[in-house]
Order: structure tokens, then C-alpha cells, then sequence
DNA sequence: GTTGCGATGTATCGGGTCGATACATCGGGA
DNA sequence: TCCCGATGTATCGACCCGATACATCGCAAC
């Protein structure tokens, strides 16, 4: 789902690949360390290629040229590279819902009709609480074969489990009642707030 | 790092390769769906190859044979295969840090000494406080130039790191102190009981 | 002042992993 | 009887990461 990512961040504006790098890592600064350069240039080829990029005039704009042999190549998405996006944004395959999928998705909310945030939404959430019942089914079922340290591993995931289940249910409350991004803010160090219980107004 | 956790199952009884899925689903149930085939019999070659592994008599045991041609490939550790994992388990490189990695060796933590306990949970330690770091940093250089759903999905990843650290803090306080596997224990549901404070006794 | 290091940049390679797929047997229920 | 789901082994293409190489620029320390 980089692909994703890609067209998303050239259709704010145009970019080199150092560029897209450091902005997919504040963006999706939770899901993934930083995109690997082994994965990126051999991904702007490959959309070049398809047709979704092209490169951009070096002359042009804002950014200043490096005076020197192989200067930076800066890409702009084409025409058939945003629709290939709000495609790629509506749909919602499997891969959708697993961790990056859905982050990348996530991250571009904002581009897409409130019936598809709530499908990928609900998909994300359904596909969390299958992994939830998979640890309940073993932590109930095979608790005894197993030692203390992978005991408390399975606990700890499910933990994190339930707590995602539980932004998820708040953002879908958000979402079928109007309020298009989501409202809780938190005050700077106070680390552990009473959430605002706002499912069911 | 499957080559660890294929390695540390083997450790405990010969398995096939359908076996060893099975087991890793249910010991690493938090980390990943399934390990793909497509990844495990690759390894299964290469680990034989590397001398760590070697099948097992087909003959032998409990495991009923399968009667037919192609029957199942049962395989066992070998001499070679405890001595790398006794290494793998203790050394602390950069990949023992991260989701996938840290797992594994958590897994297997009953089978290390407290010393090296220690060095692998104040190493993902310090691994996520950079995370959470860099999300901080996020959140307070680039809030503005972020859509909402941008700042949510950084928000609810630095959650979950603050959460995963105070997770680590307890682990390590454990282990000084004596107690060697977790204490925390959780009466089934109810989601929220407030955690028996023990940092600090 | 020059030397050297860190940031900026593009690019490739090997290897690990996934998802889909193919093939084959076995047990049990419709 | 017939078919479906669980049990099994195996491969292929595609994706992605980490390491590495190469090259320039600005700045700071010596």
C-alpha cells in the first residue's frame, strides 16, 4: 500500500523521493520506523511506469535544482494517477484492514465520503476482534500448556486489542453522528485522562 | 527471526511443518495472523541445511504415519540447532528490538538468564520511547500542517507507546526485583479493573 | 583554510515474508 | 455416495527491508 501513500502525498503537491520519504514518516510516523529506499525508488519506477507519475520539469518552481549531474527527480501524479488513487482509497480488499493498510487509509480519511470511512472502519474493527477472540480462544483454552512469560505476552496483546476495538467503536460514534474527525484532546502531560464517554449521546 | 522460533519450538518436540504453524499461531497469537507457508517451508530447507535441523525417523513415536506417498516431513533439532539458539536467544541486536523480534524472544524468555532478560527489555524499552519520541516531536513541530485524522492516528499511536513502555517498566521492575515471571493477573470480564500499582514498592 | 562530518539525494542487491495457488489424503456428515 | 473441511507439503510472484555505494552541499572545528 505505499503505492497509496505515494499518490496521496504527490497529489498535495509535487515531490522527490528524500521528500515523500520524510513526509510518509511524520505521517505515518506510528506504523512503520521509515520507508526503506529499497523500497521506494523501485516504486516510483514502477507508478512512472504505469502511468499514475510523471516526472516534473527540473526548471519549474519552488524547489531549488542541485547544480550538479544526477540532480534530484521531482514527480507529479498525473491524471490517471488520481483516479487510480480515489480508486485505491475506496476500496476495501483484506488488505485494507491489516496494519498498514489501514494506517495509509486513515491518513487520507479526509479525502473520502463518510460511507467509506465507516466501511473501512467497521472492516478494521471486525478484523481486530477476530484477532481478540483468537487470543481469548487461548488464553481460555491453552493457558495451562503455556508459560508465564507467554502468558503475559497474550495478555498484554490482548489488552491492546480491546483498547483498539475501543477507539475504533468512538470513531464510528463520531462518524454516524455527524462530526467528521475526531474531538477528544488531551492536555499535555496528564498521562491517563478519564475518556470522555461519548458513545451513545 | 522465525529461524528462533522455529528453533525454540523444535527445542520442546520433533513437529511437521503443519505442527509448527499451529504452535507459533498460538504462542505468537499477538504478533502476526499465521506464519505463511510460503515462508515456513523455505526456512524448514534452510534451517536442515544449515546442520541446525534434521528429519526426524518417520517411523518413530506418537505421530501416526500418513500411509501414503509424500507423507509429512517430521523434523528434530539437532546438537548444532540448540547451540544457535542458546546464541540467538542471547544476543541483542537491533532486530531484537522491533514487534516481530522482541516477540519471539519474549516468548522464550523462560529459557534465558535474567541478565539477558533485562539487556532484551530495556533494549524494546529505549526502542519505543524513540518512537514515542519522534510521534511527540510530530505532535508538537507539524500539528498544524496535519489534517484530523492525521493528528488522531498520531495521538492513538502515542498512546499505545506510553502504554507499551509503562508495560516494559513493569516487566523490568519484576525482574529486579526477584519475581521472576509476571505477577499481574486479570478475572475475566471485567475490561477495566485499575492496575494494582507496583513500580516502586 | 582545509578537513571532515552530517544532511541531502538517487540507486541497487540480497534476502525474508506474504498471499495465492496447486496437489493430495483423510474423516465424517448429508 | 458424495462432497466438504481439516490435514499436509510445496512453489511462485510480489512486496518490502537493511545494507551498501556513490555523489554533493553546508557548516563547524581544528
Amino acid at each position: 500500500m505505499l503505492e497509496l501513500a505515494i499518490l496521496g502525498l504527490l497529489q498535495e503537491a509535487p515531490m522527490h523521493g528524500y521528500e515523500l520519504r520524510k513526509e510518509l514518516a511524520t505521517k505515518l510516523g506510528t506504523l512503520r520506523a521509515a520507508i526503506s529506499y529499497g523500497t521506494l525508488y523501485p516504486t516510483l519506477k514502477r507508478l512512472k511506469l504505469a502511468g499514475w507519475i510523471s516526472e516534473a520539469e527540473a526548471s519549474s518552481d519552488i524547489i531549488p535544482p542541485m547544480t550538479s549531474k544526477r540532480g534530484r527527480v521531482v514527480y507529479k501524479i498525473t491524471a490517471e494517477g488520481k483516479e487510480h488513487f480515489a480508486d485505491l482509497l475506496t476500496q476495501t480488499g483484506p488488505e485494507t484492514y491489516d496494519d498498514a493498510g489501514f494506517g495509509v487509509h486513515f491518513t487520507f480519511f479526509s479525502r473520502t465520503d463518510r460511507a467509506t470511512r465507516l466501511r473501512i472502519l467497521e472492516g478494521r474493527r471486525r478484523r481486530i476482534e477476530e484477532r481478540r477472540e483468537g487470543l481469548r480462544e487461548i488464553l481460555a483454552r491453552a493457558a495451562d500448556r503455556l508459560d508465564a512469560y507467554t502468558l503475559e505476552l497474550q495478555r498484554h496483546g490482548l489488552d491492546a486489542c480491546e483498547r483498539e476495538v475501543r477507539w475504533l467503536e468512538e470513531l464510528i460514534t463520531n462518524e454516524r453522528s455527524g462530526r467528521t474527525p475526531a474531538v477528544r484532546q488531551r492536555t499535555e502531560s496528564t498521562p491517563e485522562p478519564p475518556r470522555p464517554h461519548l458513545d451513545r449521546p
